[in-house]
RNA sequence: GGAGGGGUGGGUGAGUGGUUAAAGCCACCAGACUGUAAAUCUGGCGUCCGGAAGGACUUCGCAGGUUCGAAUCCUGCCCCCUCCA
């Protein structure tokens, strides 16, 4: 039996609905060994910290003994999921399926104990599909059912496109909590429509109904949309300790407790406390900030990581001095190929074409530090004359190039 | 089967013969300020040549055509959407 305090802190802490809470109490108190679903579509091969809040419940829940089971939706991935106007996608072969399953599953695992992770294919089910299957799958709903879902109302209502397979999208993924025959489904807010089809599903077919464990939406490092790739306001799994610890700095401070809440195990009180504090002005919220980046950053990497990270970023950011490691970039390369500075900048990668380092020698972002003498600012698109050896060039605030023979 | 609407730069969306490399907004970049927060201000935002002024080239679904000149007109093709049945 789990104390109060722990139910609490399963059942609320990063969650943002559980349906129906208290039968998985109920469940989770039975002492039995849940099978927990989580699916993941293909064509989106990478996680970042929105994907991380469910992940973690992942986690906590197979540190209490249960187990994950990881489905790779190389059906559904073919349809797409309808959230928004996403154009149908192209087909993924099956080499792309399995190099994308690959990347998935390694930045899974940093999150999930793969010891007590299961992962299935829907092929292993839905390869032997036939048509007859498909249509007795259909059968079980009907149209108006699937219009309740706030998605396809809105774009109904508004006549927008909605194609049939998008339909079947919720049917694929419903079917998969069947063939599993999981207990609990994890997934967004966003996703609650397709969870509570698995649980009428499963119980349309004699099995008991999955609870459904819906995760709260993660707003982007941009502080407005929820954080995802495409639009380019999210921190991945993946990057470096310098990046990671970066982009959190770049968080609106009214994130930051939502950002403790959902993605670190520093306890609620102490959270509370920072909210308070904040509240009160008597912190600078600067200071939680690198806290929270420090903690994320640690997690995915390690303890000394995050805190080189955070030295380069008070370096680099705070007192916009020059990085210990630039990318070294060779004079002779340079010297030819000139004629003007703007040549040698998209030489030395440091800007994407000759216009653009004309725009950022005009803007003043272009800056050379000689070594042993004080910087200066380029301001003119200029003759290009070597600079001495060991001087590095600086464009806008974090691109940088060591020059050398 | 019938009727209608539409495909423009990363997104949205104006533009229906030259003043349009294409308004506005968003995103993005740079500068000032600063805590890579918020807010604000300024500039920029196709490529290449030129110190600059300026010039050349490529771009408005695809292919042709008309014209001194086309995102805008014509022809064909492809694609998308809605409504009625």
């Amino acid at each position: 039996m789990l104390s109060p305090a722990e139910v609490d802190r399963i059942t609320r802490r990063g969650v943002s609905n559980i349906i129906v809470q208290n039968e998985f109490i109920k469940l989770l108190q039975s002492g039995r060994k849940l099978r927990l679903k989580m699916g993941f579509d293909p064509s989106r091969p990478d996680i970042h910290l929105g994907h991380v809040v469910g992940l973690r419940k992942l986690r906590q829940l197979q540190d209490l003994g249960h187990q994950v089971v990881l489905i790779v939706g190389d059906w559904t991935a073919q349809i797409g999921d309808p959230s928004g106007q996403s154009v149908t996608r192209p087909m993924l072969t099956h080499e792309e399926v399995i190099a994308n399953a690959e990347s998935y599953l390694r930045q899974f695992f940093k999150v999930v104990d793969q010891e007590r992770a299961q992962v299935v294919w829907q092929s292993e089910w839905f390869g032997k599909f036939s048509l007859s299957d498909v249509i007795g799958l259909t059968g079980r709903f009907t149209v108006a059912q699937f219009l309740e879902r706030d998605d396809f109302a809105k774009r109904f209502s508004e006549h927008r496109p909605i194609a049939i397979t998008e339909l079947l999208y919720p049917l694929l993924q419903a079917y998969d909590s069947v063939a599993i025959e999981s207990d609990v489904e994890f997934g967004g807010t966003d996703q609650m429509f397709n969870l509570l089809v698995g649980r009428e599903l499963q119980g349309i077919m004699g099995q008991c109904p999955q609870q459904c464990f819906l995760m709260p939406i993660l707003v982007g490092t941009d502080g407005i949309q929820k954080m995802s790739k495409s639009l380019n306001n999210y921190v991945g799994v993946d990057e470096s300790p310098e990046d990671m610890y970066g982009k959190i700095m770049s968080l609106p401070d009214r994130l930051i407790v939502a950002y403790f809440e959902y993605l670190t195990d520093i306890p609620a009180e102490e959270i509370a406390e920072m909210s308070r504090d904040m509240a009160a002005e008597a912190v600078n919220p600067m200071n939680l900030k690198k806290r929270l980046a420090g903690e994320i950053t640690a997690f995915f990497h390690d303890g000394p990581a995050a805190a080189g990270a955070r030295e380069r970023f008070e370096q680099v950011v705070q007192r916009r001095a020059l990085p210990e490691d630039m990318p070294v970039v060779s004079l002779a390369a340079l010297a030819v190929a000139g004629p003007r500075w703007s040549n040698v900048l998209v030489a030395a990668g440091l800007v994407s074409s000759v216009n653009e380092g004309k725009r950022m020698i005009n803007q003043g972002a272009v800056e050379l530090f000689p070594p042993g003498s004080p910087s200066l600012r380029l301001v003119e698109d200029a003759q290009y004359e070597a600079p001495e050896p060991g001087t590095a060039i600086k464009v806008g605030r974090r691109r940088f190039a060591s020059l050398h023979l």
